[in-house]
DNA sequence: GTGAAAGCGCTAACAG
DNA sequence: CTGTTAGCGCTTTCAC
């Protein structure tokens, strides 16, 4: 009968069983102009009936919008990237468009290929986690974007949303202090990370507000792995002090790195060491203690820059950063040193 | 001069450019066909000077092939799949695809609506973890596919991937034996499941061939999170017993859960209880102690997996499942009751 | 309210 | 080896 066996029938086909022509198909299918209802509804159970599905290679084609989204993340095998990909997706999925989701392991000549590979797809934008510190040119990626993380923020001009780490570092600080921390120290990332001095910013400014001698503050870094906060920690202990030792890891997997040091080191957390970090890695649930951690917002973060995006093609120019409010996890790994007892304040974070 | 100011480059930009006709231009562009060395270095410097990406929207169109592939998996924030989609990613990077990525969350509505967006999307072939047990229209997908997980493992006509769980569950039971534990008790996945049912038969199959009795092995389930392992471990020590008690749990989460319960009991891990979990989740490594398991091997399985589907898409008919190999990671969850020291043996579980 | 026709950017015969 | 000619399936004027 049809030769619509192999062939995926087309609008042709729905409009040659509706008795109408190509154009009118169109419109009924698309819900859109002025259409007789009794004419769209032959045409919808045509529809139905053949088994037709919209070419959306063809529409992107022919209407400039291919409803394909791009995400360029460092890592979806990162557990803070996968939530962030998770409401990407699903945010993305809502307005009926896809995601093509890579991975540039923080590698700019990485990112720069799969940016490429997402214009030649012709989504119709992209949400970027930007890697290269070092050219403005993002402003010529050539199609609509978004930037998201940390490393985004300098960028001012351009749309973005990332965690408001000024924010957490006050949930952090203030968190220690009404568990008797007057001075923690830290564990912060290497110095070629953007992150690092986006953190050491907020901590700065809180100590200003605070009246606190950020001098005073012990700090070392690492690279933001187990293995990093490892060493760090391992530094830090061998450096003089007295009574309990408090430290803010400006990552949860520093902060288990330093975990294990510490226990490396027969110590016991938290009698001894105090630890918090920064993230909120599921990871940080199963350590023992668990982790008490300051949790970013990864999966709004993914839904709030599909968004933007959406808002940025549109060219509803909504420019500016975004900043999403992250919250305390509180488990097990902070010892409560505030407990009124003369002698356990005096011993205190060390600051006699 | 040129109108392309506005315009994203065409082929026919580069073509009147290079003083060439379009087709011309293609076969030098796709570096197919026969063509003269010096015409294609002229084609190929006028599209460098122009700019000019190919439109993989028109290119799908003409050809057929989209160089998009489909994923469909239950959980895209679960670290299993995670490394799964990040190795299929990689894979299909490598010969130029792009992947879109969806979630299901073990739903098979959800699943049904990613394919139908896939094929509208018109991918070349999908990847997906089927979560509907009761319905062989899966042949019916309307593209190429290939199935991963154990999930996958029932549709043995259909290309699929996964895990090999009788080797993996040898792997740990041959550990176990070899530490000294001869007959664990198991957590396994609610009977809904399927993967509860390929563990199942993997120890089943296992004890026959060594001569023990299944009949003899404790057996509780849950749900394969957290909180089912946990409370699967509570009934598990409920139980009669003497001596040390060994657990095999069929996942890591689970495992991560029992080793809860066990501390909740006031039970040590692994002086009293013992612990062996599966599937290599990165939480297990920061757990105290750290938990022995069977790493399946996601990445590979997404590598292979976009194999398989080129395959398909290729129509060659490479039909029937690849096993993928797992390994034992070794950490401290496990006592070794092997040691040849009688009181070891005696002095077990503790609780007289 | 509906149809005819043009064309998005590209590839794939088919001639030359 | 290169150019010409058709479309792929759809949307979108522009007539009627």
């Amino acid at each position: 009968m049809n030769s619509s066996r192999n062939r995926r029938p087309t609008i042709i086909d729905v409009a040659e069983r509706a008795g109408v022509s190509k154009s009118t198909a169109a419109r009924a299918l698309a819900g859109s102009g002025n259409i007789n209802d009794e004419t769209r509804e032959r045409v919808l159970r045509a529809a139905a009936a053949t088994g037709y599905e919209r070419n959306h290679l063809a529409v992107g084609m022919r209407s400039g919008r291919s409803g394909m989204l791009g995400l360029v993340i460092p890592d979806i095998t990162n557990p803070f990237w996968g939530e962030v990909a998770r409401g990407a997706q699903d945010r993305a999925a809502e307005s009926g468009a896809s995601l093509l989701v890579f991975s540039s392991d923080w590698d700019a000549a990485k990112e720069a290929t799969h940016v490429g590979t997402l214009r030649r797809a012709r989504v119709d934008g992209a949400i970027i986690n930007p890697v290269a510190d070092n050219f403005d040119d993002h402003h010529r990626f050539g199609l609509p974007f978004v930037f998201i993380g940390s490393s985004a923020e300098r960028f001012a001009d351009i749309s973005s949303v990332g965690s408001d780490i000024t924010q957490a570092v006050r949930l952090g600080m203030d968190h220690l202090v009404s568990k008797g921390h007057f001075a923690p120290s830290f564990i912060v990332g290497p110095k070629s990370r953007l992150a690092r001095a986006r953190f050491l910013r907020a901590v700065h400014e809180h100590c200003v507000e605070r009246d606190i001698d950020p001098g005073i503050l012990a700090m070392e870094d690492g690279e933001y792995t187990v293995e990093g906060g490892r060493q760090a920690m391992r530094r830090l202990l061998e450096r003089p002090h007295v009574g309990h030792v408090c430290v803010f890891a400006a990552n949860d997997m520093m902060a288990l790195g330093a975990m294990m040091a510490v226990r490396e080191a027969g110590l016991n957390c938290p009698a001894d060491v105090s630890i918090i970090g920064f993230d909120g890695i599921p990871s940080g649930e199963f350590a023992w203690p668990g982790l008490t951690t300051i949790a970013k917002p990864g999966r709004e973060i993914g839904v709030r820059a599909v968004e933007q995006l959406f808002d940025e093609i549109e060219h509803r120019p909504e420019h500016g950063r975004v900043y999403m409010p992250c919250r305390l996890i509180e488990r097990g790994s902070l010892a409560d040193l505030s407990v009124p007892t003369p002698k356990r304040a005096a011993t205190g974070a060390g600051r006699v």
